[in-house]
RNA sequence: GCUGCUGUGGCUCAGUGGUAGAGCGCACCCUUGGUAAGGGUGAGGUCGAAAGUUCGAUUCUUUCCGGCGGCACCA
């Protein structure tokens, strides 16, 4: 018999018969290690236990209690989903189940879409499906005689699916025990192996293909985890980041609010607009520091400049449109004659910047000129995707246009994300996502030009030190982008900063310099922000520090709470001195207990309290407690007041 | 925009085919208390909107609107 070599990870070498299984290698390893085995990696390939191998290999056992383990519970959860699905609901068709973070979906086809009742009779039928301990079996078909299989079973969203399979890829169909499934694998040895920890989450709606214009189905997700013990860990963690959603915060902390008739837009409360605007202050002298200068343009903009720019054409669907008439003031007859000229709201900045740019004539040696707005932007989002602070109709954001020569293109981006990392880690966020949006098919420009944008993004990221994640296709029309994503509370991603490369806008609205040649060019136009908007990173800002921000950014950076109203007088005195500090501060002197307003300003998660009582008041004292902190510490006032005063300064 | 769920005092939530309740908060009174809720009294709600079924609808049905989840779209 044949014989072939199989190499293991830590380098040793053995030969077995040609056509063993990884459940034989591991069995003539120790019985142990069969026990614990799911899946073998053959090369680079993952597969089944039971699989023959045919040729030498490198070979890595994988284990259950491992990270690809726990990717394959997963797997086999969902597809166990799909058989307890199929077994309850006849009819019901089933399309793609991927495994995503922390667990998995399965997508199915049917009229009558599942309820989140249905769950729990799915997940009983599941615990049912795994005790009986199926054997996943692997089989390859023809493709033909797969797709007709399908067909037949009234499956089209599979035929479908294997029909758009490479024709080079086998089709393999797992079996476990009646049902089958198409599916690439691997799959653990048999249902058993699954084990029970894992739970039904959320029902939704989900496009067949991602595509809006075809069916929807219903998607169901699930999470499973290896035990017991890791599924509560993160059923109790994802209960707790629901406590951090910056919309109850915003409430519980009387930061702002939302009402339906400004639907998507954002009432600021006095302590949520003391972030808003420290923010921006914050941000202000960043870009100053950095060789910006500020502007302010119009936000109603005749609509010729946005036809012009393009807007008009691609971003209508976004935009509010605003008649330049007098509306009929008569109580019958239309408001609005519908004949006007028309005028929108901006949604970006960049047109009205290329006019500031416009103005007079430019010098090469003029650039590059670095031209920020906190502009107030409008945008007619979809209803349903409005999100809180996340995703609003009418925004600020920290935006600026780099007209710039081609050849400095690398430079500005490369200074630029060195500018976002230092914000970034000013702020407190080191876990930021960078993707790198390359060049899609339909596209404005040559790809000699593409080529050389997408290098200068490239090797800015590389100069910068950043890793990065590259996402083909996902570039604007105009040129490619760098998106810099970050997490909320629940562990959704949200793009806040971005860099995008453009050479349409400036041709399209003649912007040029005159050049060493003295003649015109076009400057290329780097479309540019850090924070995205103000809403949204003050909201990635929220859940990320639970509410408790940085003393600088804090609403109410301290509380005076007085013991008794002996101690009015002074905690008055003490609190107009913070107050002309330049601190914010609040004097608490009411009737109540100092439990009470301990709790109280606790709650609210004010970060430090001074509180003082006869003896602070005769010893010219403060008892501060800080927020998280049980102890406190008696401090000479006017020391107390310098160290926090020093505490609160903004990082730049 | 599509889709599932959902909508009761400021907030969190009970509840019912015969027009509503709790806790917190709020107001007033008592209490001056040393670090996460002292006590009492009281005010406050067209039960998201409209139509329908019914003798009668906050409760059932339909439509619309908002909120939440997901998809699509996007900072």
């Amino acid at each position: 018999m044949d014989q072939i070599t199989v190499i293991f990870p830590d380098g040793s070498e053995r030969s077995f018969d040609k056509g063993v299984s990884g459940l034989e290698i591991a069995e003539s390893i120790a019985k142990s290690l069969a026990k614990a085995s799911v899946a073998v990696q053959v090369g680079d390939e993952l597969w089944d236990l039971s699989r023959p191998i045919n040729g030498d290999s490198s070979v890595n056992l994988i284990k259950r209690d491992g990270d690809e383990g726990l990717e394959l519970i997963r797997h086999d959860t969902a597809h166990v989903m799909a058989q307890a699905v199929q077994e309850l609901f006849p009819g019901t068709q089933v399309t793609i189940g991927p495994n995503i973070e922390n667990g998995f979906f399965y997508d199915f086809g049917r009229k009558e879409p599942f309820s989140t009742d249905d769950l729990e009779i799915i997940e009983k039928r599941m615990h049912d499906i795994i005790n009986r301990g199926d054997a996943f079996v692997r089989e390859v078909w023809d493709r033909n005689t797969a797709i007709a299989y399908f067909k037949d079973k009234g499956e089209d969203f599979k035929a479908e699916l294997i029909e758009d399979l490479p024709g080079d890829e086998d089709i393999s169909i797992y079996r476990q025990g009646e049902w089958l499934d198409l599916c690439r694998g691997p799959h653990m040895p048999t249902t058993k192996h699954i084990g029970h920890a894992f739970k039904l989450t959320k029902v939704a709606g989900a496009y067949w293909r991602g595509d809006s214009s075809k069916a929807m189905l219903t998607r169901i997700y699930g999470t499973a985890w290896r035990d017991e013990k890791e599924l509560a860990a993160y059923l109790e963690m994802v209960e707790e980041a629901e406590k951090r959603d910056h919309r109850k915060l915003g409430r519980e902390m009387n930061l702002f609010h939302m009402q339906e008739e400004a639907q998507g837009s954002v009432f600021w409360h006095p302590k949520g607009y003391v972030i808003y605007n420290e923010m921006e202050g914050y941000i202000r002298r960043r870009l100053r520091g950095a060789g910006y200068s500020e502007v302010k343009t119009p936000m109603l903009i005749d609509n010729k400049l946005w036809e012009k720019s393009g807007h008009w054409g691609k971003f209508r669907e976004n935009m509010f449109v605003v008649p330049d008439e007098v509306p009929n003031t008569e109580e019958d007859g239309p408001v609005l004659s519908g004949k006007a000229r028309l005028m929108a709201l901006k949604p970006m900045n960049c047109p009205a910047h290329v006019q500031i740019f416009r103005q007079g004539i430019t010098s090469y040696r003029d650039l590059p000129i670095r031209m920020a707005e906190f502009g107030c932007c409008h945008r007619n989002e979809a209803h349903g995707a409005l999100h809180g602070l996340m995703r609003v109709r009418q925004m600020t954001q920290d935006d600026a246009h780099i007209f710039c020569r081609e050849d400095q293109v690398t430079s500005e981006s490369v200074a630029f994300c060195e500018l976002l990392h230092n914000v970034y880690k000013d702020l407190g966020f080191e876990g930021v996502e960078i993707k790198l949006a390359l060049r899609p098919d339909v596209r404005a420009g040559e790809d000699e030009v593409w080529d050389r944008a997408e290098k200068g993004l490239r090797d800015a990221l590389e100069q910068a030190g950043l890793e990065y994640e590259e996402l083909p296709n996902e570039g604007a029309f105009y040129g490619p982008k760098l998106e810099f994503h970050l997490k909320d509370a629940i562990g959704r991603t949200w793009q806040c900063g971005t860099l995008q490369l453009d050479f349409v806008l400036p041709e399209r609205l003649d912007a040029s310099y005159i050049g060493e040649d003295g003649s015109k060019h076009r400057p290329v136009m780097l479309h540019r922000a850090i924070l995205g908007t103000l809403e949204r990173f003050i909201g990635i800002m929220i859940e990320s520090y639970g509410g408790k921000l940085p003393l600088w950014l804090a609403p109410v950076q301290c509380v005076i709470a007085t013991i008794t109203g002996d101690a009015d007088e002074y905690a008055r005195k003490l609190y107009q001195k913070m107050f002309d500090a330049g601190l914010r501060v609040e004097l608490d002197t009411r009737n109540e207990k100092i439990n009470y307003k301990v709790r109280e300003h606790s709650v609210a998660k004010v970060p430090v309290m001074f509180v003082v009582g006869n003896r602070e008041a005769e010893e010219g004292t403060v008892a501060i407690r800080r927020l998280g902190s049980r102890d406190q510490e008696v401090v000479d006032f006017e020391k107390a007041l310098e160290s926090l005063a020093q505490s609160c300064k903004a990082p730049y």
